[in-house]
DNA sequence: TCGTTTTTCTAGAACGTTCTAGTAGAACGA
DNA sequence: TCGTTCTACTAGAACGTTCTAGAAAAACGA
């Protein structure tokens, strides 16, 4: 049963390995008739279509794109956004009958040889929210990996599918600094307080660039204004709950709070409605992104079209009619009930 | 710059390609002043490490499992079961180097040849949730590749790691029952309800063996009351609200609602509450899954330990010391506030 | 000192496919 | 009728690695 291969099809009907090929990959190239034979004798032997493996190798496509995720891939999946991202890609990744290959980014084996992004076998790479600098990234560049971001990067010619993240916050932060709030809290994603308690950073302490320009648009459109970096966590919705909670239970209460995801915002709304205090009015919240449950809970966001960044990434990689190597996509203030006037005192 | 082979370097140091090969692979078979000597002229001359086809094909590993999912791609990343099952399978496939090549499962293109399943590089398949009978599953038989499967099968030597559905469900049933339920509905996922209006089913027309048993399940411990399926559309929280309102608004209500996962559940949770229902006391309502967001709603439901289970797939198709091909888990009965006594009438 | 084991490296054959170049024969146009 | 184009196929060389078997040299034990 096993060992099966193109040579065994193609000695029992009696054609050459290539024509077997053919039959598989280029109908046009050989007579029906005797292609319906050899696909009839295929089966009969029980063989099950070209190797993967080989097709690969002498083709010099492997029919998959690697996806790099943010630490540990369990994260990615909880974030919505991530997911809107993942569907996009799906998408187009269906149309080309190309698979996607999730690669676990866990800092400890990049340091070993034996990581996933040093073997797997991938024509392309979309890079989602990875810190800037990471080791990952390197290997891509020296496997000669086309790799799209999801983020703007510094050399001209690498490609990415991004939001102008500065003006997107500036945005956010003109709406918040024309309410009157002057002292507002960030909330980000970070490593050092995914075990345990919240900490206050430095803007050059977040690590992702996205993070960064979103901080410095608010920064701008707010030169007035005190803006705080705290973190609960990793980008997950309990995160969000650990650093309001942390900020609302301090001494010294903003005016505002932003996540800068959707999910940081929804736990610190969370937070906000345990301590009874209605959003908008006692305290205004803002987020990123616009998930599905943003609209739901009224909260005032930033809405990118992540999907159509999905897509375009993935048609960045397959579709040999796109050009564009790089695209802003527009974004879109959303204000919902969570943002109100900032509390006279 | 392109073009530089195992052979390559081995010419510019001087030793034969198995040396090169072995400096990558196996460090303990040449010396150690050698393999310095390899690498920093590889790194010279921007050699990347071994090609990953090239080594797929010789050594037969791919170094990726496959994960066939339910209908389209997105649907599966809504629902944090789902999310807990990959989390921990990577857990496992992050042990050992290996990723996960995600494979889109539109019927469509399954006719023609050119599918994901058949074209996939890959060791082993974890089968999540796909109806049974599915032509992807024959597709990877024929194969010869691996497959771990989260239903049980009929065959003895298909490997699998589920719950036993029907207890698991009669569980729920004779809690149902004890309250005073003799009116149910079942809400479940089904392809046919997703674009339009909520439909009305048969236990033959569900098609997923899971759900199927959980049916029979509640049957078997309320063999005197009246089960209705219902569904609203695929496996989402949309779907559940769907296929509440439509039963809630109906002549006929039932005294207690059964989602057939948490998310249909919450969904028909928020169909309550929009009509004003209190859950437990006008109507009882129970889900499956045990989900995080499960306990913040109230919500009495079955757990199932689903990252065990996706860790536990991941052993069976790459730790060679894990010999037990089918594994049972166990599940567990949550009593929470949305189940109540059946209102007397 | 001599046989034995260990270390370190090599030659050459796979792995299963697709690609390039080409051939024989049929069909075609004038 | 003769060149030309098309159709239907084939031979044989890649693709870049790892594996098997083995050889030369070094280390070892008595």
């Amino acid at each position: 049963m096993a060992g099966v291969t193109l040579k065994t099809v193609a000695k029992a009907v009696g054609v050459s390995p290539s024509t077997v090929s053919n039959a598989y990959n280029k109908p046009d190239q050989l007579s029906a008739t005797l292609r319906e034979r050899i696909l009839a004798t295929a089966q009969e032997l029980g063989y099950a279509g070209p190797d993967a493996s080989a097709r690969a190798l002498r083709s010099g496509k492997a029919g998959a794109i690697g996806v790099l995720f943010t630490d540990k891939l369990a994260y990615a999946f909880s974030d919505p956004y991530a997911v809107g991202f993942l569907a996009g890609l799906a998408e187009v990744a269906e149309e080309f009958a190309t698979s996607l290959l999730l690669m676990p980014l866990s800092s400890t084996d990049i340091a070993g040889g034996s990581n996933a992004v040093q073997q797997a076998a991938i024509d392309g790479a979309a890079i989602f929210c990875v810190p800037s600098g990471h080791p990952a990234l390197e290997i891509l560049a020296n496997r000669g990996i086309p790799a799209v971001s999801t983020d703007r990067g510094d050399h001209p010619d690498l490609s990415w599918v991004a939001i102008d993240e500065v003006e997107a916050a500036a945005q956010l932060g003109e709406h918040l600094a024309r309410l009157g709030h002057r002292d507002v809290v960030v909330l980000v994603d970070n490593a050092q307080a995914a075990g345990g308690r919240p900490v206050e950073l430095t803007v050059d302490q977040v690590g992702y660039t996205d993070c960064e320009l979103r901080i410095q648009g608010l920064q701008k459109a707010m030169p007035n204004a005190r803006l705080r970096i705290v973190s609960g966590g990793h980008n997950a919705l309990e995160s969000g709950l650990r650093g309001a909670e942390y900020v609302l239970d301090s001494q010294d209460r903003p005016t505002a709070i932003v996540g800068l995801s959707d999910v940081q915002a929804l736990g610190a709304l969370e937070a906000m409605k345990v301590r009874g205090l209605t959003p908008g009015r006692d305290l205004t919240l803002a987020g990123f992104d616009d998930i599905p449950a943003a609209a739901a809970a009224g909260l005032t966001t930033v809405r990118q079209p992540i999907k159509d960044k999905g897509r375009a990434v993935g048609r960045i990689l397959l579709d040999p009619a796109t050009t564009e190597r790089q695209l802003l996509m527009p974004t879109q203030l959303i204000v919902r009930s969570t943002s109100g006037p900032a509390p006279k005192h």
